[in-house]
DNA sequence: TTCAGAATGTACATCAATGTCAAGTTTTGA
DNA sequence: TCAAAACTTGACATTGATGTACATTCTGAA
């Protein structure tokens, strides 16, 4: 399927594993993710594998910290970004929905998933959502939302886009920019700018329709 | 684990068979529903299996069609009944994320994830979404919401409930309850009145706070 | 009480995966 | 240039699941 290139002259990388484990993992959830398979994918014999892992275990751990570090980062960081209004605030954060280099949604859904048959990650699920939603409820509190007021909007954004995750919907960007101005109101209470969302949609290659 | 209680003499069934491929599922994924194990928790012999279902495929059709029976259904209905103000029909649809009777969120979920690894259910999901959000949409407009409008604010009511059931947590009553009035201001737009809430909160055994 | 058939069990053949080991090959660098 | 380090491989032993064939036991109705 992928063609792995590497600097060295072996064809095999800790990483061009756990390439093939992250594509496995994201089509097909955890079971699918076994060593067999990953060495039919890339071309090498199986017990190659336990050059570069100790055993199965270790490539899910691995994994697992892919995923800490990419998606519970950039969105608090989007969270705390500089903003005027309410507004501009939560398109910052909705630029995570949008860019796949902020926030990975297919593989959050795919950890998610896998929280169901593995305790360890269910707790690694639970961390992260509390980082996200604490993030994203100080955001209101900084534009005067009252604390509780806050917890439920930062619960609706998140849980919203959870949701849609879970849907695993394929849409194109039209249609998901249309509904944009709408959740905005419905989020912060306010109708959003149009300078804010014409900002957004340019940053994001979308012509406002 | 469990009694399996039988009218008849014989200590197997479908249901029996069937209520174990669902305990597991909900503990652990489709991947944990094999039939060795059933047996171990059935306390049967593993090939006993065979005289009530063709194959595994057979057991997980079954497994399907009872989620498909059980929550979508009950949903829709809760959408469409009778309401006086949008706050009040909105709280019908809310029982159903509160009442186990109504919407089984860990089948759901369950479900969900079972998508991942194989098409044909992530159709059949993708299908229940189409007819849930339809509903809920339809409840909006009755209100008269524009279409848009209610498209949107469905979708915000049902993704903030899958995305609930995503995370997996274990809630008391009481925090729920404490969150409803925000979300109900938030979905629709307007503070529900006192006498809907109470009567909300009083069904499902919560004394105001 | 007996017997058909409903339900269960034993034994077998198969498959797909796991991890270890010892022996190979390729690359790097002193 | 050659030895050590970095990788690769095939053979093995094991495990846990699947489904089939056939024998056995249990139950209720005649």
């Amino acid at each position: 399927m992928e063609q792995i290139s590497n600097d060295s002259g072996w064809r095999g990388s800790p990483e061009g594993w756990l390439g093939a484990a992250y594509d496995l993992l994201l089509e097909s959830g955890v079971g699918s993710v076994r060593i067999s398979p990953l060495a039919k994918k890339l071309g090498l014999s199986r017990t190659s594998f336990y050059w570069f892992f100790k055993d199965r275990e270790e490539l899910l751990a691995a994994l697992v910290t892919r995923w800490r570090d990419k998606n519970t980062g950039n969105l608090v960081k989007q969270a705390e970004a500089y903003a005027e209004t309410v507004g501009e605030a939560m398109l910052n954060v909705f630029d995570c929905w949008l860019d796949k280099s902020l926030f990975d949604s297919q593989f959050e859904f795919a950890v998610r998933s896998w929280a169901l048959q593995s305790p360890d990650i269910l707790a690694e699920v639970h961390k992260a959502d509390q980082t996200r939603l604490d993030a994203v409820s100080r955001m209101f509190v900084r534009f005067g939302y009252t604390e509780s007021s806050a917890d439920v909007r930062a619960r609706t954004i998140y849980l919203v886009q959870i949701g849609y995750i879970s849907m695993q919907t394929k849409e194109g960007l039209a249609v998901r920019m249309k509904r944009i101005p709408e959740y905005v109101e419905i989020f912060t209470g306010e109708a959003p700018q149009k300078r804010e969302l014409d900002r957004f949609f340019a940053r994001h290659g979308y012509s406002a329709g």
